[in-house]
DNA sequence: GTTGATTGGGCTAGTCTCAGACCATTGATC
DNA sequence: GATCAATGGTCTGAGACTAGCCCAATCAAC
């Protein structure tokens, strides 16, 4: 009966309020870079203006946004991801709980896992690769500061890459139901040496056309980051 | 910037009435079945009873519902699935769109291996196995008319019993995407033994706790569907 | 046949949301 | 310093949506 759940998440502006915290917490728009024209946005939200200011005057009283006006003004992404603190993780998921946390971890780690498949198992285009692997490079040659970000492209890019709009805004919206927790994890450079060689085995096994492989790597960096979770909260 | 997207799909009334649809189609609701009082329906899926009478208006107009007033009455399915047709077919998809055909197959197909790739991980309980093989065997003591609702219940529980909410609705999205597709498919008896040894498969995987095989055998079962498909189009 | 519980049918007052118009501010360009 | 295009800020009237209430029909139980 699972189909006959609610309609809507909220009412229009708290749904774009958490449309605009996705984008701004999975670094679609970076910090310092600012979000399309009030009335573009709008358009695009496919919600009013007035609805999408009110959205806008929250974040920005929140600490997320600044806005500014006048020609070259509009809203500047303040927000910087806080200090890992696994004070802060345990917080967190008292405050989503327990069962939703492993609903959470399940479906990204069924998604995630379903789209590396699939792209693995397509024939892939040169400039597919080269995504892919711009992508890769980018993360390793990150710092600290964009680290995050950076990897989240990455992710994020493997469901882009097989063309399903679907797969894609589903793989955005698992990471998003997570975010803060992966944010509150220390980067430790042991974890981060060893996450840089599970996202290249990713990368190959996709490369390879090897369905196989890009699940088994993809589950397991997952399971990876699901066990540093579990690791942190006892 | 795939997350910048419409925060809703059209209006309440709409969003209901495709919700219903769901409902409907994939059978959670057979023929002949009611659906749940006015009352707790609209508390259920979150709007007012106004809204809901009016999707239910709608849905009784075009043939789906028969609405009874009185005690014992309710809003009851008479909807059936038409005789499939290749013509109905090419007239589903010409409506559809290629792209966001092709876009829904690739969609299921990554959501519903990694949800039997997840399952497949998880140690089982005796009762998981229950009802993973009790689906089993309802689908395959199935006559014609209610093989296409054994089907889908069968491939959704595989979602259901990952335990997560999330993956299952997904799922459950999924396929109602491509429901008006594979009902306009002709059931020809070659397929359908195809099918059940397809599905005996997944579920021998998934009992043997071998992610990778489960992957496998939803990936070649869906894609089976997906090349039947195909060659109706043709 | 009367009763009573259950269910759909309908009304109203109030809130949310929208489309569109107009105002105010900013800063690059001239 | 004046201009002007781009952008946020504000208002209004209309329509969508809701919560809550009461009415009407049906039928099993007595």
């Amino acid at each position: 009966m699972t189909v006959l759940r609610p309609v809507r998440a909220g009412n229009a502006f708290e749904e774009t309020v958490e449309r605009l915290l996705q984008a701004i917490k999975l670094g679609v728009v970076a910090k310092g870079g600012k979000l399309p024209p009030e009335r573009e946005l709008a358009a695009r939200l496919g919600i009013s203006r007035v609805t999408l200011r009110e959205a806008i005057r929250a974040l920005s009283e929140a600490g997320y946004l600044d806005v500014r006006r006048g020609r070259y003004g509009g809203a500047f992404v303040t927000y910087e991801p806080a200090e890992p603190d696994p004070g802060d993780l345990r917080q967190a998921v008292t405050e989503m709980g327990m069962a939703e946390l492993s609903d959470a971890l399940t479906f990204r780690l069924a998604v995630e896992s379903g789209a590396a498949q699939v792209l693995a198992a397509a024939e892939l285009t040169g400039e597919q690769r080269a995504v892919l692997l711009r992508r890769l490079a980018d993360l390793n040659g990150a710092g600290l500061e964009d680290y995050r970000r950076l990897d989240t492209a990455f992710h994020l890019s493997i469901a882009e890459l097989t063309g399903s709009t679907l797969l894609a805004t589903t793989c955005a919206d698992a990471r998003s139901r997570v975010s803060d927790l992966l944010n509150a994890i220390p980067m430790l450079h042991v974890n981060l040496e060893h996450s840089a060689l599970q996202h290249r085995a990713i990368a190959e096994a996709i490369l390879a056309g090897d369905p196989d492989a890009a699940r088994r790597a993809v589950a397991e960096h997952l399971e990876g980051t699901a066990a540093l979770l579990r690791a942190f909260l006892t």
